[in-house]
DNA sequence: TCATAGTTGTTAGAGCCTCTAACACCAGCA
DNA sequence: TGCTGGTGTTAGAGGCTCTAACAACTATGA
């Protein structure tokens, strides 16, 4: 594998597409069989090339499992988003509240691929973090998106810092993120449950749980959402409850 | 391996405690490694005995994988249950509410052993669910002590159907987790809100998410569980909602 | 035009894994 | 004494990850 970006143009749009191709035969294999059933062998052979072939793209099957990771938070910060502004003021006025939006999205892109979602939260091993920084930057870059939704669900505090004059909710830069945690805002606060209950829905849903015990598992989405705009509401901008951090 | 259970008692006794020691070995590794880290050769190594000797009490990994699962949902479920009962009415008056009680054990169980943890919530093979009963059951069997310490949060809705006379919050027994899901209960859809709220943030905690934002996870927590105790406050005895089943 | 350096593929193979097959041993019992 | 069932062994097939050594191809500069 070289080290540095290749010099020549073709060379690294090449190298860039055959990474993509692995990546998207992982991806089946991650959808069908879980993250068990990824294997650069079986990769290879699809691709049509055979074995340690894949090592001149790839470092090995931990590093493209973190990328795997870091596309994902990408995808989903990238639906999340798209919800979002799908009902920015210039919409119909029946569009659902923002974090309502979001929630939907964020829950239908986890059933949707429930092996890749799950991928997202696994613990790391102790004492071998690797890649750490790039997770957790991907992570921050998904955080944004729901902090911008929180606010926008805020009754009367719908502008956030950096918001277009258009009316549509900013989705925070990454710095502004930093920023936002930093100053122990109520509102990171808020972000933070609101990621914390749809990602406990949308797990347990995932794993089966719900269907384990014939739940309506639509039913008690909508009423967990339903709950967590109330809960927004009763936060309003008058409300300053220190968020942790 | 033998296919029933052996006539010969001493035999049989001989057959669990193997059965047992291999179990804690792959914990073991689970703890260090991951699940990937779970190895019959290596268990077999290190209690000293030969490959394929393990198969003689084990069906395979995977049967290994599941019966693990099982004895980790009713781990957790006995862990939730002692901290229901160490609070129960002829306890000090300082003691927190029962679902606080419950909601710190589940997450200090989590925590302490964040792969386990997370082995309970794997989303299945599509097409090829293995074991799906056995793992229903215990998660059944869980629900019935959040179940229960939902109810006993109640204002004045303390007193559950198999209540005994000492006042202590009964550990639903598992039909009556059943029946009470069949009924539609609001009881058993808070539960249900409670398990996914608890399981959000535990879960989130373990997959370093918080970690990675410098977040205040004990604070973060302690006030998703106020905010559980408030809404189960709101929805006192006299509110019926109905819940999703 | 040709040599050279860098890139990308190949096969061979070490070492791990799961799991099966075939065989040896040993206890209890008719 | 010989049989049977439970338990261990080794051998081995077939999979995996990843490294090493080598062949071929491409772009470039003399």
């Amino acid at each position: 594998m070289p080290a540095g970006p290749t010099a020549n143009p073709m060379r690294a749009r090449f190298r860039r597409q055959v990474r993509d191709d692995v990546k998207r035969v992982a991806l089946g294999q991650l959808a069908t069989g879980g993250p068990q059933a990824i294997s650069l062998n079986a990769i290879a052979r699809e691709l049509g090339v055979s074995g340690p072939a894949l090592y001149r793209y790839v470092a090995g099957r931990d590093e493209l499992l973190t990328a795997l990771v870091v596309d994902a938070y990408d995808d989903l910060r990238d639906a999340l988003a798209g919800a979002l502004e799908a009902g920015a003021p210039p919409a119909s006025a029946r569009a659902a509240r923002p974090v309502t939006r979001v929630a939907r999205a964020y829950r239908q892109w986890a059933l949707a691929q429930p092996h890749r979602y799950d991928l997202l939260f696994k613990p790391p091993i102790p004492g071998y973090d690797a890649h750490a920084d790039e997770r957790a930057t991907a992570a921050r870059s998904l955080m944004g998106v729901l902090l911008a939704a929180s606010t926008a669900s805020v009754p009367g505090g719908a502008s956030a810092p950096d918001a277009e004059p258009g009316g549509a909710p900013p989705a925070y830069s990454h710095d502004a993120v930093l920023a936002e945690r930093g100053s122990g805002s109520a509102r990171f606060g808020l972000a933070v449950s609101v990621w914390s209950c749809l990602h406990g829905v949308a797990s347990l849903e995932c794993g089966g749980s719900f269907a384990a015990m014939r739940l309506d598992a639509d039913a008690l989405f909508e009423r967990e959402v339903q709950v967590l705009e109330e809960r927004i509401a009763r936060s309003g901008p008058g409300s300053a409850a220190p968020s942790p951090g």
